[in-house]
RNA sequence: GGAGGGUUGGCCGAGUGGUUUAAGGCACCGGUCUUGAAAACCGGCAACAGGGCAACCUGUUCGUGAGUUCGAAUCUCACACCCUCCGCCA
């Protein structure tokens, strides 16, 4: 949510904003909300303090025995009028409450205009993709080739985009977690989490917008429930309403979860293999910030999920989103794209954003700053570090053998009890 | 599933219709004292919204929502959540 006094006093500057992402703000509809927002709140607020004299001086006048009944007489000429308007403001206030919480956040300025990913701009790419002397395979022949990768059960059981892992691919995929955790929290001062995979609609709101997304979130039949499509939904919500001292910032938070998706808006897209699923692990990275320290934080935290992929040898770029590819609560994403040889492309495996106050300002997370002692809105940033299918994915395709094999990468060795290789039983 | 208890500021906690303008304490901030610190003492200290250049003023908020009333933390109703006991259960 975008700050209103920031509408209220240049409302220019967010419409400019907002139009380098390609949203156009209604400015005349929000100049006739908050016109009559303020006439109507003036007015109220008026009735409520005349009230409030009148009522106070009934109770002065009966403490000392005296008549009341002239204030009581003029008191209720007012009720009437008072509830009405409010009523109206209330109302009022709904729809402009409404309003901004639709309004996406506004990018940074070092981000660059663009309107799809072909304009997002590449930062930095490590590593060199592998010279194959054999025919490359997608992760789909190698796994299922090992007969430890199984769509077809997946689909039998619960339908299209599931999968099932089988024997060492399976515990591959459980290595890969553990690495990750063990890496943030050991290397990297993230907080290990486990927390709740289903959360409030009031929560889903708090990390971006229920009204514009609910059709890519499960939602729990009968209840206020949703199915975390990242636990980012549940562990940045962990500040909802609270007030943190500020030398208790950075909380850096690190939490391996499924992650469901309904993926309303990509039929046909990524149809095969495990690229896009309705379930899949991801290990997050969270961090509640002080907003100096925001846009240091971000790089950190990317710095953070590069090192994965680079203690796994496997090959990745750095993009920065353009302000037409960005989410809707970011103002700032690094994308981090690894290299997969069955697809001959970089592809999306971390994203990480700094969502600045955007967050903190829907969902109620503020710190008292130190010498002013006012309360301001925390920064959040959270990324994926990794997206656990997809890192099993790129190891599948980057690490297969002309044998079919797959070599376990030495990284995840200590999480592997031994098994340096996947074969064929 | 059954029965009971509870939800008050950053935290603890008093408060059953009108000097509550939410007592008191803790924490925190400033000061006095001290070589320094602690202790003691003095003072300050809720959030959110609106108005004002500002000192400041007004409003809302005591789990949420509705209601009764001139006036509600306090009374009524509904709901949510937490706790205890019983039952069932991984």
């Amino acid at each position: 949510m975008l700050d209103i006094q920031l509408l209220r006093k240049d409302l220019p500057a967010v419409v400019a904003g907002l139009a380098r992402r390609g949203y156009a703000l209604d400015e005349a509809g929000f100049r006739t909300l908050e016109d009559e927002r303020k006439s109507l709140q003036t007015r109220t607020e008026q009735l409520q303090a005349k009230r409030n004299a009148l009522s106070k001086e009934v109770g002065a006048r009966k403490s000392r025995g005296e008549d009341a009944s002239s204030v009581l007489a003029e008191v209720a000429g007012i009720g009437d009028e008072l509830k009405a308007n409010e009523a109206a403001l209330s109302a009022l206030q709904g729809r402009l409450d409404h309003f901004l919480r639709t309004l996406p956040n506004i990018p940074r300025a070092d981000v660059a205009d663009g309107k799809s990913a072909d304009d997002n701009v590449e930062v930095r790419r490590w590593g060199v993709p592998r010279a194959f002397d054999f025919p490359v395979r997608d992760h789909v022949d190698v796994g299922e080739g090992l007969s430890l990768l199984d769509f077809e059960t997946a689909a039998k059981v619960s339908g299209a985009r599931f999968s099932i892992l089988r024997g060492h691919l399976a515990r591959l995929h459980r290595a890969i977690a553990q690495f990750m955790l063990d890496v943030h929290t050991r290397e990297h001062g993230y907080t290990e989490i486990y927390s709740p995979y289903m959360v409030s609609g009031e929560c889903a709101d708090g990390v971006s917008s229920l009204a514009k997304f609910k059709d890519d979130l499960f939602k729990i039949e009968g209840r206020d429930l949703y199915l975390i499509p990242t636990s980012e939904y549940s562990v940045t919500n962990f500040v909802r309403d609270v007030i943190l001292e500020e030398k208790s910032l950075p909380l850096k938070f690190a939490c391996h979860s499924p992650c469901f998706r309904s993926e309303a808006g990509s039929h046909g897209k990524d149809t095969r293999g495990m690229i896009r699923q309705h379930q899949f692990d991801k290990v997050e990275l969270v961090q509640i910030v002080h907003p100096e320290r925001s846009a240091e934080a971000h790089e950190e935290l990317t710095a953070n999920a590069e090192t994965i992929l680079k203690r796994l040898e496997l090959p990745y770029r750095t993009m920065l989103l353009c302000t037409g590819d960005m989410g809707f609560a970011s103002a700032r994403t690094y994308d981090l794209e690894v290299w997969l040889p069955g697809q001959n492309a970089y592809r999306e495996i971390s994203s990480c954003s700094n969502y600045e106050a955007f967050q903190a300002r829907r969902m109620q997370a503020r710190f008292k700053g130190g010498d002013k002692g006012r309360t301001e809105p925390v920064h959040t940033i959270n990324g994926s570090g990794l997206a656990v299918g997809r890192t099993l994915v790129a190891i599948l395709e980057n690490y297969q053998q002309a044998d079919g094999s797959v070599v376990v990468p030495d990284a995840l060795r200590p999480w592997m009890g031994g098994v340096e290789r996947l074969a064929r039983a």
